[in-house]
DNA sequence: GGAACACTGT
């Protein structure tokens, strides 16, 4: 049998002429296949190696499964063409990109191999990341520097990627001072995997950084910058971005970018983008895939058209388990809970798989609905019957359920008895279901255990205040407004959004900043007339500012959904419905306000508030008063 | 041989 030998000189290959190279651009080492011991290298033996390790690749490449493999590798090896580059690499391939393959016995191979190159670790690198094992990959990275070998432009996206996916920001940042040691900054799939490591990382300057330095971009390139924009809920950045791609008409965008538009619409409830990406989805993809079409109908859905949307969803020839997913927790953010769980059976029927994320989907339907016992049925079912483990999310729903229900003991008792730490949001859940109540005792309980995670929420003190307030127990009134005052400077501002004319204009509360800001005030001041006559007053309970009551009445005026009405009402045309989409709950005040808008400019007025919709229409609202 | 996308409780 002939044996491989790695060939030092390259003088001797050329006195070689029968004797062959092999692999010289894969391991930049000539190798020379050798004849067996005493026999003369002669032109006709080396034909009939060349021809068997034809043979080899063939058989190699033939596999289907791992047993064929195996198979396979145990003929090469009998063969004696295992330390062929070829053959080796090759196989390594398989193995650790096929879909059968397996990165144990890919690793395995990799090891037998005499010297490994650069393509040798990158096809390494791209199994290990393909199965989600990125630390393997970063740390095979750190032996291919020890041993000296130079990585190449490909051996950076993967890596990147790696980063990426770990949000591991300092080895990405060392990736990219390598990359740019060598000269690889300017390569576009660099690049693109830089702008995409650094959005993962949270790092958007590094990010945009990368995208302004490009000469020219693909569809990549902005597909990577809208999503980091997006990821990091800069949903306005990436609609405009999305937009400016769009205009430029440099690339046509592709599938991964319409989605991710759609999203920052979902997010931002804003209706007019959503329709004009639907419009240019239509125009460029002929068959919209389940991702698409899933994005399409989450958008409509948090865009206040849940018709459309579902309308969208029972048009679905494939649906998954998200498309499910969507419909469901979107049927039970417009309150119409009994729909959801009827889509969550159709779910089971279809025999999709059930996940997580459903069932938080399904269990606040049913704590919207009041639904207790079917929501008891529903977590026992998704221990048991799916062997979903419960998350924190899913305690949540529960404690919501029962604290609407007013069971606030059994509530407590879940809470003492979850083997997951309880956070903030439980508490405050339970704090606010104890409000509505009116338990003073446990809502002691549930608001000491929320002030021992200095949470920092604002409206934890409202609702302590106004527990106590009702409770005629001054004092701890009096105490809670001097906390609360010492954290004042830590609140989260809250925002309003609103959609005019194809453009997402942002309020907070006291805004001067908008070019028009004079007509908005002035507007807010002939709308108190009006409101007035109808028989409004203003409810300054919850103006978490220690100042006296006038001034109360007029920060209360400039509260960011209260601009954004106005704004809205001078710009768009008379009974035209205005949406408007905040980050946190909205005050008692501007619900009761919006209510008196909706009757007097006869206008329809959605307020999105993170996952609930308010529907005000004739001076009533959707959600009955209460949420 | 390389990059990118959707759903989550107050």
């Amino acid at each position: 049998m002939a044996t491989l030998q790695k060939c030092g000189s390259l003088d001797r290959l050329c006195y070689d002429v029968g004797g062959r190279m092999i692999g010289t651009s894969v391991l930049h080492q000539p190798y020379i296949l050798s004849p067996p011991e005493g026999q003369p290298q002669t032109t006709e033996l080396n034909l009939s190696l060349k021809l068997k390790e034809q043979e080899c690749l063939l058989l190699l490449r033939r596999c289907k499964n791992m047993e064929e493999l195996k198979q396979a590798h145990a003929q090469v090896l009998k063969w004696g063409f295992h330390q062929s580059p070829y053959c080796a690499s090759n196989l390594l391939t398989v193995c650790a990109l096929s879909n059968w393959g397996s990165m144990d016995y890919a690793r395995n191979i990799f090891r037998q191999i005499y010297e490994p190159g650069t393509y040798e670790f990158n096809t390494m690198f791209r199994g290990y990341v393909r199965d989600f094992k990125m630390e393997s990959a970063l740390f095979l990275y750190c032996e291919m520097s020890e041993r000296g070998i130079e990585p190449n432009k490909f051996t950076y996206p993967v890596l990147l990627k790696a980063c990426a996916r770990l949000s591991a920001l300092e080895e990405g940042m060392q990736l990219h001072a390598h990359g740019i040691k060598l000269g690889f900054e300017d390569d576009l799939f660099v690049q693109n995997s830089l702008i995409n490591m650094y959005g993962k990382c949270g790092k958007i300057e590094a990010s945009s950084a990368v995208f302004e330095h490009m000469d020219q971009r693909d569809i990549a390139s902005w597909s990577g910058i809208t999503a980091a924009h997006n990821s990091l809920g800069m949903w306005r950045e990436c609609l405009n971005l999305y937009m400016d791609m769009a205009s430029e008409g440099l690339c046509r965008a592709e599938e991964s970018t319409f989605v991710t538009a759609l999203s920052a619409c979902s997010h931002l409830g804003a209706l007019d983008y959503g329709r004009i990406v639907h419009g240019s989805l239509l125009r460029n993809i002929s068959e919209l895939n389940v991702i698409v079409q899933t994005s399409l109908i989450d958008m409509y859905i948090k865009c206040d058209c849940i018709d459309k949307g579902i309308c969208l969803f029972e048009r679905m020839v494939e649906k998954n388990q998200l498309s499910y997913g969507v419909m469901i927790s979107g049927l039970a953010m417009h309150g119409r809970n009994r729909e959801a769980l009827r889509v969550f059976s159709e779910l089971l029927e279809e025999g999709l798989e059930v996940d997580d994320v459903i069932y938080v989907g399904v269990l606040s339907a049913c704590s919207h609905a009041g639904l207790v016992d079917e929501g008891h049925h529903y977590f026992s079912r998704m221990k048991f019957e799916h062997g979903i483990e419960p998350t924190i999310q899913h305690y949540g729903c529960m404690v919501d359920l029962m604290g609407r229900a007013g069971r606030l003991t059994e509530a407590l008792d879940l809470i003492r008895s979850m083997p997951i730490e309880p956070n903030d949001v439980i508490w405050r859940t339970l704090v606010s279901a104890c409000k509505v109540h009116q338990n003073l005792e446990i809502g002691e309980i549930a608001a000491k255990s929320l002030k021992q995670l200095n949470s920092d929420n604002p409206s934890d003190y409202v609702i302590l205040s106004n527990m106590y307030a009702e409770a005629g127990k001054w004092e701890n009134v009096a105490r809670i407004r001097t906390e609360w005052h010492y954290k004042t400077s830590t609140q989260t501002p809250g925002f309003s959004l609103v959609e005019v004319k194809r453009k997402v204009y942002k309020f907070v509360s006291q805004d001067m900043s908008h070019a028009n800001f004079q007509d908005i005030y002035e507007m807010i001041h002939q709308m108190e007339w009006q409101l007035k006559f109808e028989g409004y007053s203003p409810d300054t309970s919850q103006v978490l500012v220690n100042v006296d009551e006038e001034e109360k009445k007029q920060i209360l005026k400039a509260h960011s959904q209260k601009l954004a009405i106005a704004f809205a009402l001078i710009k768009t045309s008379q009974g035209a419905p205005i949406r408007i989409s905040r980050n946190l709950r909205m005050c008692n005040d501007c619900h009761t306000y919006t209510k008196f808008i909706s009757v007097i400019y006869q206008r329809e007025i959605t307020v999105r508030e993170r996952n609930l919709f308010h529907h005000f229409k004739d001076g009533a609202c959707s959600c009955r008063d209460y949420w």
